[in-house]
DNA sequence: ATTGAGAGTTTTTTT
DNA sequence: AACTCTCAAT
């Protein structure tokens, strides 16, 4: 079993007791350490039961599981995600922390509706604040082991106030429909562990053994629950890459590995630097790059492999070009016997991006798969099925009620809801329960009562059929409930689509089944479709070109990787551009991408890209200035190959880039717009007198002139008596402004007929056209 | 209570 | 462009 590691692997695989740190570069076999180090324990006689391994995806945690069991045949091992573990560990302890032992996982969006039910009940305005804003202050608490009573307000805007108040009635309504979000899976357990000795010497006795992949993404509350588990047998062994860590906007916090040598001083650390993956220049080209972070652990990164052939950037025309362009090169290289589907792999930095391939390669007729799992957990359709086994197998989830007590409808409407709401909030009642009383509520009508009632029993018929095999409950309440009936009854093109997702989801059902079976399946399936992540529905073994973003691409590899849309606003993303630290995060981002690539790397952007219903000039990367030339070879499709345009604008660029007050409205950017699409061509205006152009071509009304570059406009920018563009009202006069910041409101009088109209700034549509202008 | 049209907004990444 | 929300008509 050690023959076939290197030295270095050994070293990790066979350190025995005591903490261990293993800074695994990409594609250095850091997967294989593990497995091996688990199957090698079990050599030297320590149970499996003793032994955990937590990673980031299941995916990731099925390939270790089966790995493992080739190695040491012991299934004994949990290996699993830390949201599972959690998951399963609060089963046990739900009480500890308030709830029941069915509790139910709430989803973000669950969780934004409980928060808005939470906030309801408050009958405060919070209205300033969109729910999902107030979420994310209340997630960021939790993965910083904040609770309620003990936040303090951190943000100046009024957030933090407001969350002050929101967040213990959030934590109210959870408790009171017996439900953890995701957060609170670590949270909760985070605090089991720390309020409760026994239980964690416990645990930590059980799991002597820790290990914990993907280390660097760990936010505090993971940190804490590994740290609770390896006291008494301080044996936590952990792999990371503090450069590819990605998940900084989760909570992630990059100190629990940076730091892992104070907080353990006796740690063994073993560095894995050789990359047996990629070609040289892959490789040299992803180091250059990674080398402009400056947080980071400096760490070699190399390989004996062969050069291989040079990166390829390629500058396309249009999205729509770099999308054709990628998918026949893919069509040639299959055709020619080259390569099969599942040697390419396609990344973008945002989901949204997909789309133009996916029309690509259909076109083509190339065979590809988008790795979006949760897309189909999210539907309307399934979360409606869903919701209805929720509330069978935890009769307070609220937020599963609303969902689902005029879905499909039934005659019960708001203002029905809203005097159930009410009975049931003065009473401390489940929504559920008041509905079984409904005939005793004065305030409801005899009609909304009689439906209510029948809803009960409808549930009731179900609940009687809630043991027994998954299919058969969701066949039950699809017929009882009119669900389906509806969807076929309908001429609408869109429910022939849910209805075929819901026959999937049949399938789901049948298949889990077959898989699990016996008790307690209800909750296994629930816990199941509630924390698939991302690239669980990817398949391995099916021939199909892959479609992902670059965050699901961590841990993957693939022969030839295009990564797309490298352009400033993409990668890095324009809200990541105000801090230093996004800045790297988006940086160690592309980072993951490039090496995921073992033999081909193909870096792509569009001079023209739509987006939002919008035509921008997109403005080259930043990132890629950072790579290295040596490694690269250029192609130009775009301007008969003149390949050299691109470097120029990079260079011209590279001035403004370090001259760090430069905006880039001052950068001359004369790329020659090719033959855009013959309506912006159109449109077009010759460039201003210093070079400048015009950028931000709306497709409908006049093109905004003077020089602003992709960047929109900040609400600061805008002054008294400023002229400004509105894509459907055309040009107004700025008449007054109120606010600051995010909040700052403009009144704007257009030519009738539009007249005056008030936008919030921030997301208006709204273009300076001239600066200063107030005086005229 | 339900439906449909129009207006307004938007997600960057995910357990 | 696609999605959600609001509001008025039915």
């Amino acid at each position: 079993m050690l023959q076939e590691l290197t030295e270095a692997q050994r070293e990790a695989v066979t350190h025995f007791e005591g903490p261990l740190l293993i800074l695994a570069g990409p594609g250095s076999g850091k997967t294989r350490v593990i497995t091996h180090r688990v199957a090698w324990l079990l050599s030297q006689g320590v149970p499996g039961r003793n032994i955990l391994a937590l990673t980031f995806t299941n995916k990731a945690a099925d390939e270790m599981a089966r790995r493992i069991e080739r190695l040491a045949g012991d299934p004994s091992v949990w290996v699993g995600t830390f949201h599972r573990f959690c998951a399963r560990l609060l089963r046990k302890y739900a009480r500890f922390v308030g709830l029941q032992e069915n509790y139910t996982i709430y989803d973000t969006d669950d969780s934004v509706r409980a928060l808005r039910q939470a906030i309801g009940r408050l009958k405060m305005s919070a209205d300033r604040f969109t729910p999902e804003t107030i979420a994310k202050e209340i997630s960021w608490a939790k993965n910083n082991l904040i609770p309620p009573e003990k936040y303090q307000p951190r943000h100046g805007h009024g957030l933090g106030n407001i969350v002050q108040a929101v967040y213990p009635a959030y934590q109210n309504q959870l408790a009171a429909s017996n439900a953890a979000d995701f957060d609170d899976l670590l949270f909760h357990t985070a605090f089991v562990l720390r309020e409760n000795p026994e239980v964690r010497a416990a645990l930590d006795e059980r799991y002597r053994f820790v290990l914990v992949d993907e280390y660097q993404d760990t936010n505090l509350a993971q940190y804490a629950i590994a740290r609770a588990l390896s006291v008494d047998h301080p044996n936590l062994a952990v792999t990371g890459d503090p450069d590819q860590s990605i998940y900084g906007w989760r909570g992630a916090n990059l100190n629990n590995i940076l730091e892992f040598e104070r907080d353990y001083p006796l740690v063994r650390v073993v560095r894995l630097e050789r990359n047996y993956r990629s070609t040289q220049r892959i490789v040299h080209a992803a180091a250059a790059l990674i080398a402009h972070n400056v947080r980071r652990k400096e760490k070699a990164l190399f390989t004996e492999n062969a050069p291989g052939e040079p990166v390829r950037l390629t500058t396309y025309a249009t999205h729509k070009d770099e999308a054709q362009g990628i998918a026949s090169h893919i069509f040639n290289e299959i055709r020619a016997g080259r390569r099969r589907p599942a040697d390419f792999a396609v990344f973008y930095r945002i989901n949204a991006l997909s789309r133009s391939f996916e029309f690509a390669f259909r076109e083509l007729g190339i065979p590809y798969q988008l790795v979006n799992g949760l897309e189909f957990f999210q539907r309307k359709e399934i979360k409606d099925v869903l919701a209805y086994l929720h509330l069978l197998y935890n009769p307070r989830d609220d937020v599963a009620f609303m969902r689902i007590i005029n879905t499909p409808p039934r005659g019960i409407g708001k203002t029905t809801i809203g005097r159930l709401m009410e009975y049931a909030g003065a009473r401390g009642l489940t929504l559920l329960d008041a509905a079984r009383t409904a005939g005793e509520i004065p305030a409801l009508g005899h009609r909304p009562a009689a439906m209510m009632e029948k809803f009960v029993r409808l549930f009731e018929r179900l609940a009687a059929a809630a043991g027994g095999p998954i299919e058969e409950i969701v066949g039950l309440l699809l017929s009882e409930s009119g669900y389906q009936k509806r969807l076929k009854e309908s001429e609408d093109e869109d429910d022939l689509q849910r209805l075929a997702n819901i026959e999937e989801l049949l399938t789901v059902a049948r298949d889990f089944d077959e898989r699990y079976g016996g008790a307690g399946q209800l909750e296994a399936f629930l816990e199941e479709t509630s924390l698939v992540s991302d690239t669980d529905a990817w398949e391995t073994e099916s021939d199909r070109v892959t479609l992902m973003t670059l965050h699901a691409s961590k841990g993957l590899e693939f022969p030839v990787v295009f990564l797309t849309a490298v352009e400033e606003g993409l990668l890095p993303h324009e809200r990541s551009r105000d801090k230093e630290s996004q800045l790297e995060e988006e940086r160690r981002l592309m980072f993951v991408g490039m090496t995921r690539a073992q033999q081909e790397l193909r870096i792509s952007m569009a001079r023209y890209r739509d987006f939002r219903g919008q035509r921008k000039l997109a403005i080259p990367s930043s990132f890629l200035m950072e790579l290295p030339r040596d490694a690269m070879e250029l192609e130009c499709p775009a301007s008969d190959g003149r390949a050299d345009d691109l470097w120029r604008v990079i260079d011209q660029r590279r001035g403004a880039y370090y001259d760090s007050d430069a905006d880039w409205d001052d950068v001359p950017f004369d790329i020659p717009p090719e033959q855009p699409s013959p309506a912006a061509a159109a449109e077009a205006e010759p460039p201003e007198s210093k070079g400048h152009r015009l950028v931000r071509l709306t497709t409908g009304a006049a093109l905004a002139k003077g020089g602003r570059t992709a960047r929109a406009a900040s609400p600061d920018d805008f002054t008294q008596g400023m002229v400004v563009l509105h894509p459907l009202y055309g040009l107004g006069r700025i008449a007054a402004l109120s606010g600051s910041g995010a909040g700052r409101k403009a009144t704007v009088d257009f030519r009738p007929p539009a007249g005056r109209k008030k936008f919030l700034l921030a997301n208006a549509p709204l273009q300076p056209v001239g600066k200063n202008n107030g005086n005229q």
